[in-house]
DNA sequence: CTGAAAGCGCTTACAG
DNA sequence: CTGAAAGCGCTTACAG
């Protein structure tokens, strides 16, 4: 016999003989079913391949169901927020919500429903809420307050007023003890001259540069830090940072690069000046990104939990969302990854 | 005065002094309304900030506006796969509409509509569409194919038998002619004894192959083929393939890898037998991945126009939503980037 | 356990 | 150019 194909629930009550409420009724798991009725509508559903409207769901039941995740001011999506991204997807998949995608460019003094910020975020009720990644600024938080738009920021990366506000929605990960424990490894290695090279102007490579000193200063150890401001592409500044490092600190023995390719542009200037890595100078990133898969020597380096990142964003969303009251997390841990580019520091050197 | 809250459009009729239906008008910009009530209405919505309920709308208008980015079989977001979310994304900013990512495991052969399928493509009209990245097998796009849910391929990720369907819904590029360019590049360096690294066994290597077979046939030049079959990590391939090709073709001048992490293992190899790259042996990648962004020396490689190919997909499938006659479009072009890893051949070689 | 009916907030012919 | 009314396809008190 032909399948018969059921386009809406009235479809579907009339073939089983029941009303629509009924039929909602076993669509949404409603314990007031008698089972006897629910097995034959189920039946039905399942031969007829009936799929309920989505939007109608939303509609009438007020949930949307999806969160954002808004990717502010980056032009390509770094490997970096692609694990984050996944980890949100995995949250929500998991979660039966759903991810929605998308990017904007802004500046910090843009005013806010502004043209280019995305429809959906604009809209009313498009999205249950949005997680906040990528470079952000006040202006948009401000916004996102003002309509009632629930939202969860990656706490690391807030520029300037935005890391006065509350931070009861943020999700962040302990960028100073990461740092921290990097230079402590430099040193159980026997490193006494460990070099710092970044851009302090950053509040997040400032942080870095923080957890770098406490441990050094609480070992009596000196500081030595190659700041150098307003370069963006961390893999030149890494390299302009090489001559400068030598010159005024000719002493160093491992390097504590402010991210990975910061790492990256260090080491190829040192190899172009014949300083081997490790055997003459250690050397160490922060991040784990996949660009440094292939490198040679093989990264040390300072893993940031990504995914877990997102996992957490997009879960503390969902709960401010339901109604739980958002209570700040403690930051997430970062993980010491050994590779090749840091050796023992020999008494010959 | 305190501002007035507009939650629907009956608010703002009631306060313009006219129907709903004027209001979804100019919500609509429909040209069937006077200048005067249009602008008097749009004044009422700025200072009301009145966001209508993008739920609503969708369900009244029928279109659900969103295409969905489906990343299958990966268990992270590869930076491949993040360029083409990319240029999908920029597709949609541009078209007002909301890209939804989700991600999908699955075998060739599971039964299709499973409880792993994500939501939103298993509910009705939630989504106008599916842009299918990954690794997919026929299963998945019969399935779509049944529930008439539009979709638009990858074409150039396709496994078996989803190779004989047909292809106006896929978007692919070049793969063959990127490989015939770069072995004429590496001919026009003088290199005459060239040879393929890869794993046969997969399509897309195999069309890779080809490409270069043909570049080599037509000048009559030898074939040096390593094929390596069941290594899913391409970097081990690579490692792998070193040893087997220095003795079974040791006048090798140039290597062809049959993708980047290929060609990242080959260089590990190479260095540690103490073959340098290019002086000894120039080497060459495929696709242009952001991994090999740090590598020394810079990989010449065969770019693949991964943004393009997201863009193109969801032009196609927002084509084919809007009742477009679905064509099959051209392969997409691949560019040669030269970098370091190449050398002209000299004579003493 | 079940049904009739109102409601979610828009859009869209249809009349005027 | 404008409005009244039906409709999009569900869900959810409310009654029974």
């Amino acid at each position: 016999m032909a399948q018969k194909v059921f386009k809406t629930v009235h479809d579907v009550a009339r073939a089983a003989g029941v009303s629509v409420a009924t039929i909602s009724r076993v669509l949404n798991q409603h314990p007031n079913v008698s089972a006897k009725t629910r097995e034959r509508v189920l039946a039905l559903i399942q031969q007829s391949g009936f799929r309920p409207n989505a939007i109608a769901r939303r509609l009438a039941n007020g949930r949307t169901g999806s969160l954002c995740f808004l990717l502010s001011n980056r032009d390509i999506i770094h490997s970096f927020h692609s694990r984050v991204l996944k980890g949100v997807e995995d949250y929500c998949q998991q979660q039966h919500r759903q991810v929605i995608f998308t990017t904007f460019d802004y500046g910090p003094d843009d005013a806010m429903p502004t043209e280019t910020l995305p429809r959906m975020v604009r809209e009313y009720r498009a999205i249950d809420g949005v997680l906040v990644a990528g470079t952000n600024y006040p202006n948009l938080l401000h916004y996102f307050t003002e309509v009632e738009l629930p939202y969860v920021m990656f706490g690391n990366n807030l520029v300037t007023g935005a890391l006065a506000l509350p931070r009861k929605n943020a999700v962040c990960f302990d960028e100073q003890a990461g740092a921290r424990e990097a230079a402590e490894f430099l040193f159980e290695l026997g490193h006494r001259h460990i070099a710092f090279v970044g851009d302090l102007s950053q509040p997040w490579y400032m942080r870095r540069q923080q957890g770098y000193r406490e441990a050094m200063e609480s070992r009596g150890l000196p500081i030595a830090t190659i700041d150098i401001r307003g370069e963006t592409d961390c893999a030149e500044l890494g390299r302009r940072s090489v001559p400068l490092l030598l010159r005024q600190h000719p002493e160093t023995t491992a390097i504590l690069a402010q991210d990975d390719e910061t790492a990256c542009g260090v080491l190829e200037n040192l190899e172009k000046l014949g300083i081997r890595v490790p055997a003459d100078m250690s050397l160490m990133g922060y991040d784990d990104i996949s660009e440094i898969r292939y490198l040679r020597p093989a990264l040390t380096t300072v893993r940031v939990p990504k995914a877990t990142i997102g996992w957490k964003m997009a879960e503390a969303l969902a709960g401010i969302v339901a109604g739980k009251p958002a209570k700040p997390a403690p930051p997430l841990p970062t993980e010491l990854v050994i590779r090749d580019s840091c050796a023992r520091l020999t008494p010959a050197a």
